[in-house]
DNA sequence: TTTCTTCTGTAACATACATCACCCATCAGC
DNA sequence: GCTGATGGGTGATGTATGTTACAGAAGAAA
């Protein structure tokens, strides 16, 4: 996290940013931001990571995208500056440090800090593309590649193999069932790609 | 058109603005952004309208959503200023004039005019709202809520309920199948919501 | 251990949409 | 008018996923 810290220090923030922001820490499962929330400051992860999802008037829910240490979430800040409310849900995903910004200072600095506004519109770049590619997965791929690439997300996230999740949660972030979850975990299983026991899956 | 000029022109571009763009007039059906091109211009549209559709590599497509007038394409803006390509593929829906910014101009101008970048982020804002709407339409709804959508949608665009447009069309735009869509046209057909004839839906 | 809760496996069936196949309708050009 | 091209209608069939329903497995609590 230290490191962290220092990279944004010295390559795109400055004393200010650090002074004026917080630091707080959330533990797994804290939700961050909640859909018609309004935003009165914007998050930086320092360490950890956050799970950005939608979720629908009926309840359903699809996963976005994952928040890195480094990143923001785009959407508060947009909701922010606006002084609208959140369309979406973000839930911590691994326990996270993170510093909190103040809306009025993150629009104050577009003008002052040219390397905070590259920072801004990088994150925009990557979280557009993102979408896109959740747009592309939903609309044409089918539940085993989709599956593959969340289980291949997640082991990248947490720096594992192992991934402790249950078929419900997986379901949940695909937009599907548990039982579509688990016929084509089990179908993945067989061909040796993965081992499943209970609130675990090993990729082979 | 001249009217949205004089808008753009009070309401957040200035002089330079437009003494630095020029103006090009484009027929429906023109391709003005390709995937995988470089971006060297950022559009505003003056007049007419732009379909950003996103198309995967087995060639199959989706449409995104609309460029209207006094609005820009946010999406080569950011690729344009990291100097990257375009994710995305921009088709004229109905004959438009655009007004060409340099991708320089563009990033220079953040720093110079406030207006210009609350311009560019609501912009974003709107687009990423829309980019949700897509996955959240494409994740769970069914058929004939989102063919009933883009109709209205493209009923509103042209000002008429008569909608000039080929079921192959629809299809493509909702990155489904021809027989499909003819399928559900003829229900709500039946349902007294349509009427249909060779390449022409009249909103009942 | 026994009991309870949560998670997982799976069968049977329903449904939406894709795919294939073909015919008919409409319209443009001759 | 005829002819050919494009657009549209529709049945048959396949497949992925949703739905319902229930049983067994693995842990947690007692």
């Amino acid at each position: 996290m230290a490191e962290i810290k220092e990279n944004l220090f010295h390559s795109l923030l400055n004393k200010e940013v650090f002074e004026t922001a917080q630091i707080n820490s959330f533990s797994a499962g804290t939700v961050i931001l909640n859909i018609h929330a309004y935003i009165k400051s914007i998050p930086i992860v320092l360490s950890g990571s956050i799970k950005v999802i939608q979720t629908d008037e009926e309840g359903r829910e699809i996963l976005l995208y994952y928040i890195k240490p480094g990143e923001s979430c785009i959407m508060s800040f947009l909701a922010g500056i606006h002084n609208d409310s959140s369309k979406i849900k973000a839930i911590v995903e691994e326990d996270a440090e993170i510093l909190l910004i103040p809306v009025e200072k993150a629009s104050e600095w577009i003008k002052k800090f040219p390397e905070w506004t590259d920072f801004i519109f990088n994150l925009y770049q990557k979280r557009f593309e993102e979408l896109l590619e959740v747009v592309n997965a939903v609309a044409f791929q089918k539940m085993d590649t989709r599956l593959l690439q969340l289980l291949n997300q997640k082991s990248a996230l947490f720096h594992s193999k192992e991934i402790s999740v249950t078929h419900q949660q997986l379901a949940d972030e695909l937009g599907t069932t548990r039982e579509a979850v688990s016929r084509v975990l089990k179908q993945m299983e067989n061909s040796k790609l993965i081992a499943l026991s209970r609130n675990r899956i090993s990729i082979l």
